[in-house]
RNA sequence: GUCCCUAUCGUCUAGAGGCCUAGGACAACACCCUUUCACGGUGUGAACCGGGGUUCGAAUCCCCGUGGGGACGCCA
């Protein structure tokens, strides 16, 4: 066992606040989130922010509300790399004193010109190492006035290698790698350098990030070895395409958690959806995200891309829906009403007419439209009423508003309802849906609903009556 | 161009050399249930990228193609 894994499991999620939370990295954090937990680790939650010009306040604030709505609740942090300067140059500093790396002046434009000239020949664009010192080599002389960069001098010989805990074994020559730019000609440190430093000063054990950082790797555990620091273990999780198979891009899929809110699905749904999506436990589909943490494991990560699928997602959120509590869908059904300006919704009490849906939507949005009808009377259109509300039809209506009005409000249970329809149904020589189909487009202005009498239960005595009456009038 | 990763039903995946006539789930389709529409239940169709090896035996191991993705920044 090696200094990493002897130390308390601690995981991290990385995120730079150029953006929103999307759905790619609320898998990272997701599984990062779990690993922690399952080792009774710690999980750190770091904000990269050394592009300060792409950084924003309001992007931070995103990430920290789509980690709240998933419930992926770190332990450490959030620390902010902006926060971190001093440390970065003390290190900095210590490596121009060891010799592990070195001032370079070779300006832009020249790092330009040297990349075209190479890309010219079909090789790989790299720096030369023509400020890289080396015994009996003569360096250039500094021209004045330019401020350099620092490069971190690395190994020309040899291969570093992982063994990646998803992917398996990775190695790469040293001569691919090239002296990177670690601290730039303003002195401020740059993403790798940076990485490393805090990786290493938070005790960080297993970095679980995406795939596209897997080309860094070999850069960072160079820079690590350089400083003396603890290599920890790595797993890059492969990437998470739209839904029509092409990378997620703004245009497509990768937009926000909250945007998952917004469109009425439940966080555990989502949850449930993103711990499958590259990662399974034999044929389990659905569980929570106890079981998950019990579950989870870096075997068993799929390294190849997987593709976004919003049907399954739907199919999970109906799930999901059907076990969620009444009150609480009741407020969400509130909460959605309440936007669309409807303010009234005392009675009937939303989480009834949550019971009555819940089964039958797919997202919280249906339920919230299925309940708008409940508070504010829906017109049938001129097609429905020609159609359903015909002479007889009203006729028999008209049959049930005369019984329905001998009922008490008290009476107004299911049971009752259902006998006093088919008191109707009898008196007019109808069949249940004769009635039952006029019934919901003069109440709900719609032919479809769950089981009729409970909808008349639900909307109560005084709501139905006057209903029909408009509807008879 | 160079380097790295990757490849099972339309999609997410199971599969660790014989348990595979390739399993599950979403979606599709059919039927059943039904007071409408849904939900639900049952069932059907649907895949190992191609070519070479290794082996008694390959979806599984190796190599080569091909497809897909990523990286090659004083971005992260």
């Amino acid at each position: 066992m090696n200094a990493v894994t002897s130390r308390a499991v601690k995981t991290r999620f990385a995120p730079s606040p150029t953006g929103y939370l999307h759905i790619g990295g609320a898998r990272t954090a997701l599984f990062a989130w779990a690993y922690a937990r399952r080792h009774g680790g710690k999980f750190v939650l770091r904000i990269e922010d050394t592009d300060i010009a792409r950084s924003t306040p309001e992007a931070v604030q995103a990430i920290l509300d789509g980690m709240q709505w998933l419930g992926l609740a770190h332990d450490e942090g959030p620390y902010y790399q902006t926060q971190r300067m001093m440390r970065y140059k003390e290190v900095i500093g210590q490596m121009l004193a060891a010799g592990t790396a070195y001032h370079c002046y070779t300006s832009k434009e020249e790092l330009d010109a040297l990349r075209a000239e190479q890309e010219a020949k079909k090789e790989k664009p790299r720096y030369d190492g023509r400020w890289r010192p080396e015994p009996g080599k003569v360096l250039p002389v500094p021209p004045s006035g330019v401020q350099p960069v620092v490069r971190f001098r690395n190994p020309t010989e040899g291969v570093v290698a992982w063994d990646d805990q998803v992917k398996g074994r990775i190695e790469i020559a040293n001569a691919e790698l090239d002296d990177f730019i670690i601290a730039r000609a303003d002195g401020t440190p740059t993403y790798n350098f940076c990485v490393v430093v805090d990786d290493w000063d938070m005790g960080i054990t297993h970095v679980i990030r995406g795939d596209d950082h897997v080309n860094n790797t070999p850069r960072q555990i160079n820079l690590l070895q350089a400083l003396g620091a603890p290599v920890p273990l790595y797993g890059h999780l492969s990437m998470i395409l739209g839904d029509d198979g092409t990378k997620l891009s703004k245009r497509h899929g990768a937009v926000s958690v909250m945007q998952y809110d917004e469109d009425g699905y439940l966080p555990e749904a989502v949850l449930n959806y993103l711990a499958r999506l590259g990662w399974s436990h034999g044929d389990e589909e659905i569980f929570s995200m106890q079981q998950f943490i019990e579950w989870f494991g870096l075997d068993h990560i799929t390294s190849s891309a997987a593709q976004f699928n919003t049907e399954k997602l739907n199919w999970l959120n109906a799930h999901y829906l059907k076990l969620a509590d009444d009150a609480r869908l009741g407020q969400e059904i509130r909460r959605r009403l309440v936007r669309e300006g409807v303010t009234e919704t005392a009675v009937p009490d939303p989480a009834e007419i949550a019971a009555l849906y819940k089964d039958r939507v797919a997202n919280l949005n249906e339920l919230a439209d299925s309940a708008h009808a409940f508070y504010v009377a829906a017109h049938p259109s001129d097609e429905l009423a020609t159609q359903h509300l015909t002479e007889a039809a009203k006729a028999a209506l008209a049959d049930l508003a005369d019984r329905l009005g001998r009922l008490a409000g008290a009476d107004f249970v299911p049971e009752t309802l259902a006998k006093t329809l088919k008191e109707t149904l009898a008196a007019t020589g109808l069949k249940m849906p004769q009635v039952a189909i006029p019934l919901r487009v003069a109440l709900l202005g719609q032919p479809q609903s769950p089981a009729i009498d409970r909808v008349l239960a639900v909307l109560g005595r005084d709501e139905v009556l006057r209903r029909l009456a408009r509807t008879l009038s």
